[in-house]
DNA sequence: CTGTATCCGCGGTGATACTG
DNA sequence: CAGTATCACCGCGGATACAG
């Protein structure tokens, strides 16, 4: 032992953030201006508002989302990036990047040659 | 509707075969050249047998693992990258450089000034 | 060595209705 | 407009034992 592996934890770290189904959607939507509840809401597809609400407060209480509310009536909330949940873009739109790249090529099937070595980490 | 989110379904995509607690952390495993069942096993801290398994298999399903059995005695297994999983490598790059940013200026906690608009996405 | 079988708790996820 | 309350399902994740 001893060799306590710091990626792992760094991993773990990061999952613990963006984990489950909904919270890099919600980072993707804030990001790109979306910031009021119900807007939210309906861009979201397949959300339902508790979800929302629980995810919300999820990622204000990590320190990625601010939540302003405005004493207005009727209320208005409007939610943000914290400079940590910035800095999380880079990760959101690798994954998405990703997904784009894969769920594109499943048409043209090219054949992917073997790789060489690949000096990540 | 009709404006169904490209980026969105990426993500979903993507967090289809990454999510849960152990797959990012099984790939960068293997990345680092482990590919034996008793090596993740054993280098992989708090998982069990079962849990491995079960990842690995959805691993293998997915696309991204790809699984060589040697018909030796006693049995050997190997997992490798396929060209799906290693284009997943960059993905938990990402993860890992910011979780370990951000374990680390857990203690040099400085002012980071409100960082200007993004140009992401 | 490399798994599978069984059993189970807990929380993530969800539909619906209600509230300030 | 922006949530919360309630109820329920289901599968992930896990402990332990067994198998090829």
């Amino acid at each position: 032992m001893a060799k306590e592996n710091i990626e792992t934890k760094a991993l773990e770290y990061c999952m613990d953030m963006l984990g489950g189904k909904w919270k890099p959607i919600i980072l993707y939507h804030v990001s790109k201006g979306t910031n009021r509840f119900n807007k939210l809401f309906n861009e979201i597809e397949g959300i339902n508002r508790q979800m929302l609400s629980k995810q919300l407060k999820s990622l204000e209480r990590s320190g990625i989302l601010d939540r302003t509310l405005y004493g207005e009536i009727p209320p208005r909330v409007e939610y943000t990036l914290t400079p940590l949940g910035k800095s999380l873009l880079p990760v959101v739109q690798a994954m998405t990047k990703w997904g784009q790249k894969q769920t594109k090529e499943k048409v043209e099937v090219v054949e992917v040659p073997q790789n060489q070595q690949l000096p990540l980490f």
